[in-house]
DNA sequence: CTGGAGGAGAACGAATCGAGAACGATCCAC
DNA sequence: GTGGATCGTTCTCGATTCGTTCTCCTCCAG
């Protein structure tokens, strides 16, 4: 969805400040840059860039508005390294690029990882296959998450939360559901998209 | 239907405020572009270039009037229907095209399907994914390909060739491998790459 | 005369934008 | 630590702009 003419001032101005002083402006000090006299009204066009994606949420911290670093181009997603249950990301020395078609991600950032293992394999996510992760903090039951659970390791499975306990379920047989607390499950990102090479 | 001499000038005027300030004007401003009084003689020329695809509506979105892009990039293949066990291809009435990631594919021809059904799923293809497939006459024994069975129907499955005989393995604990004469089946490719989105 | 293209203008609802107040949470100097 | 100032968040309210729909008009070709 397109920016406002209002919210696109908002994040020039903010991308602005990023150049000029290396850190993010208060609401207040946005509010005189833009010649504002209301907080409430600039942070619903902040809320605004937030759902689009383009900065991140600032959850009541102060100067907490810090914009999405962009790749510039339209068609390539970083890939961020391998993805397996029960170890962290084993993320790649240098952050690698890799081609994906428009149909396989969304409008609002992602990136990919490599999967290993075959905890997802009845999904038909199998071992070496690319998943496309569209970075967010929240997911509705039954997507197929990135969590990181005790702040340890990284897995990829389905989510189903429910009040008090949150439950991460791999699609194989040979493997059973596990149950966590919620504020043992951060979810990193949403699974939008898969491909496989055979050759 | 061609456009008439006031559309094609209303688009015209649309790719150039575009290309001038990289986003949708008004209805206001573009009445004052093209000399005009009347938003609603505006919007009726407005609809009519909806109505012919050209652009994108504005479901009563500010600055809602966006181009459709349409893209020629070097990244597509021609997606040619879909494809199930038992039944032939079913053509798309005009061969669209879809953009895949040279990963996805070989340097020799190459084309798109979407499948229908879960034949393969144990394989890890599922109902919906796209399936990247190489022209070709010849597999290798284990790779996966598009088959026509007795000039009737395609299918997509796992080969076994032997001589005297040629065996389709499902990739399904529901399903039996059948057995053809070598006569009775004509490789139309083989697989060599396969997407999916979830969103 | 008839029908289609093109335009004017009014009226309505929705989207956008801003002001301001109130409430907690965070941060910083002491 | 602790207290006060600063800051982010949420809410209501109003004003303006904008997209949409409608009716009515002119012009012109068949």
């Amino acid at each position: 969805m397109p920016l406002t003419p209002r919210q696109q001032q908002v994040l020039d101005c903010l991308r602005q400040h990023a150049a000029d002083f290396g850190r993010a402006p208060t609401l207040d000090g946005l509010c005189r840059l833009l010649g504002l006299r209301s907080r409430g009204s600039l942070h619903k066009h902040v809320q605004a860039l937030i759902a689009e994606g383009l900065v991140e949420p600032l959850n009541g911290r102060h100067r907490g508005i810090h914009l999405v670093t962009q790749s510039t181009d339209e068609n390539t997603l970083p890939l961020l390294g391998k993805i397996a249950a029960g170890r962290p990301i084993e993320a790649l020395p240098q952050p690698d690029t890799i081609e994906i078609p428009p149909r396989l991600r969304t409008s609002r950032p992602c990136y990919v990882l490599q999967v290993t293992g075959d905890s997802m394999a009845e999904a038909g996510i199998l071992d070496g296959d690319f998943v496309v992760i569209e970075r967010r903090e929240t997911a509705r039951n039954g997507e197929i998450v990135a969590a990181l659970i005790r702040g340890e390791e990284t897995t990829l499975k389905r989510i189903i939360q429910e009040p008090g306990q949150v439950t991460l379920v791999p699609a194989n047989r040979g493997l059973l559901p596990v149950v966590y607390a919620p504020e043992e499950v951060a979810i990193q990102g949403v699974l939008v998209g898969q491909m496989r090479a055979y050759h």
